[in-house]
DNA sequence: CGAAAAATGGACCGGCAAGTCCAGAAAGCT
DNA sequence: AGCTTTCTGGACTTGCCGGTCCATTTTTCG
């Protein structure tokens, strides 16, 4: 599929997919056309099912996985590098930074829901994005235990999976309500739990 | 809208919105037609826009707000009375069963996506819904801090915010990934916390 | 240069699903 | 009973939008 053999092409399906993860946060999946990409890309239908023989899905499913890349993206160099608590504090600021500037729309919720049950393929690229995010928070609380910041029986994978799911639930509740009040008590609270369990605190 | 004046009439309403409801969990918001929920509800066209003029998104409006009465009323008797460390293990076990037992369907998050952005009807009663879930954990928070069994200087407003936000997010995530794991770590984890300021135990 | 392959434009089609309409049945009212 | 209001059935209309098709242009490459 999208066998794409020059640079004209590959640049024109790159424009197809950028253009149309801008019109989806805009409008959101249910209220986008074709032709509402089509327009704001500068292409015409043939092209979009040039580049995207199986149509609308398999567009969306481009756009999905373009989405979830920038996701990681956006957290980097911190995410990567969860080893002090001054670099966690600096994560949860770049979290906080990312999602208030999105907005309201949460690109990859919305495309989940669309493309989700039916197709296997969004399922993953969600599943995906979310094992390697929760893997190196788990990543950052193994580091602070092996610098002997944080207590070693603490249970790194649950609290790692608490606190992606922290996050999740602010962000989503951002898209209600429109403010980050519960995106930044998630983080604030995950870290105080950390901190809580650092050496030389509080027990449990 | 939708002026209701016999038994008979009320029981067609009543049997449209529950018989929608089932619907639209099972295949989702985006892949549902009035004519399934006709044909599931054995009524006609012209009832459906009888009781809701307003034709589809009135309809999901209703469905909408009949769900999230049934979130909370889900959680009762034990999100009324969190005023002990069981009662609060008790209201932990009944969420995580309630969503185990709904499985991979929100059918809030469906219907807020759809409905969501046009509509302001749809970000009020999510948002209502979560003022009030919010409200009942702060209180249940506030009941213990009024037992002395937890800390003064714990900050309910913000605890209760992260909580909730774990929640979404737990939730959030077993619909894609199909399992509770997320939603148990967030509701322990958040309950550790509280633990761990219950008086006479560590600092902070 | 010239043939093949890739890229593009845009008219057109067809189906589906939301919404309309009216006739007729049932229920309420006095 | 008889009149009004509510309720119901289902045929019909309508517009939108995903997808098809083919002609034309542009690029690649030997």
């Amino acid at each position: 599929m999208a066998q794409v053999a020059t640079a004209k092409g590959r640049a024109t399906r790159a424009r197809i997919v950028e253009g149309a993860a801008e019109v989806l946060r805009e409008q959101g999946v249910a209220f986008t056309t074709l032709d509402d990409i089509r327009s704001r890309t500068g292409t015409s239908k043939s092209q979009l099912f040039h580049y995207f023989p199986n149509g609308k899905d398999e567009l969306l499913l481009a756009v999905a996985q373009f989405e979830a890349d920038r996701v990681l993206e956006d957290q980097q160099p911190h995410l990567g590098r969860l080893d002090s608590w001054e670099s966690w504090q600096r994560w949860r600021d770049a979290v906080v930074e990312r999602y208030e500037r999105q907005g309201e729309h949460c690109p990859l919720g919305s495309l989940f829901l669309q493309v989700g049950r039916s197709r296997p393929g969004a399922r993953a690229i969600v599943t995906e994005l979310m094992r390697q995010w929760q893997q190196q928070l788990a990543q950052g609380m193994l580091a602070l235990q092996a610098k002997d910041l944080v207590s070693p029986e603490l249970d790194v994978d649950r609290t790692a999976a608490a606190l992606l799911a922290g996050i999740q639930g602010g962000v989503t509740m951002m898209m209600s309500t429109g403010d980050s009040t519960h995106l930044k008590a998630a983080l604030d609270t995950g870290l105080d739990y950390l901190r809580a369990r650092a050496t030389g605190s509080g027990d449990v």
